[in-house]
DNA sequence: TATAATTTAATTGTGCACAATTAAAATTTA
DNA sequence: TAAATTTTAATTGTGCACAATTAAATTATA
């Protein structure tokens, strides 16, 4: 690399600038459904577990309480989930769909096709991203944690 | 793809991921420098022109006024840019480095090596994945724009 | 040249994102 | 079992990020 502090050169830029971008194309099919994107992954994550404590949706989500709590606070709000205490353990708050959240499903079905065929990516290389993005992470993480 | 609603294959998941956990690593290397994240961007545009109005900026790193002029402003305060009314042309705003600001250049230098190393990625990986990335932000940015 | 349209920043309001701290409950250990 | 430690959420405070609006300056146009 000639120049490394110049800005096309900076991976992270690149990779900051592309989730921003990405986010804002999500936000524009998920208007319908009347959520933001960080609400849109809560809802991934139950809609395959259906009930999860807080610390457990952060570590699916990458997220801590300090932006879980008001924002689960928001979507219990809007009817989407419900929030209650553990009887077993009074430190965990357990998180579940209510039936409107569970009905949003129907509507989040429809995003990944359409917003493939917009981007323009082949299942292939779309997978390929994929790929290549997870191990990248999983270098970071470990960066960041050591 | 399998199940295009599961978290693990989301690819915007994926990338948001890794652009937080990118940056929180940036922060390490910059709490010494005592510049966030996207401040560190403002910088890298700087130190390749030094002087730009807040349009040329935001053009440069995706960004609005709205997120800009506040981030302007506390980096005046802590006096690493300036910022003045063109004379020409009183709707635009100059942004600029001070000294400080210059000399924040030479602690930067080490950054990316510091960090590929502690990635552990290969200029060749590296350059890759920059490209990688690229494609797509073009790709998204057309969806987006569209 | 008055007026309409455009350009540019700033402002307002909402929603993350996270570090650091606090507080309560549960578990471990002396 | 009493005390220390750990676990779990919530809270507090700061800093983005962006949509929508406002306001001022400039440019285009009737």
């Amino acid at each position: 690399m000639d120049e490394p502090l110049k800005i096309e050169n900076q991976l992270c830029f690149s990779i900051y600038a592309l989730s921003k971008e990405f986010t804002k194309l999500y936000n524009l099919f998920l208007k319908d459904m009347n959520v933001t994107y960080p609400q849109y992954l809560v809802l991934l994550v139950l809609w395959e577990q259906n009930e999860l404590t807080v610390k457990q949706l952060g570590e699916n989500l990458l997220l801590d309480s300090g932006t879980l709590t008001p924002l689960l606070k928001r979507m219990e709000e809007a009817d989407i989930v419900k929030r209650e205490r553990s009887r077993d353990d009074e430190r965990k708050v357990l998180v579940s769909l209510t039936n409107k959240g569970i009905d949003l499903k129907e509507k989040a079905e429809k995003i990944p096709v359409c917003l493939a065929e917009k981007i323009g990516l082949s299942p292939q290389e779309f997978q390929k991203k994929l790929d290549e993005n997870r191990d990248l992470l999983s270098k970071i993480l470990e960066a960041v944690e050591s």
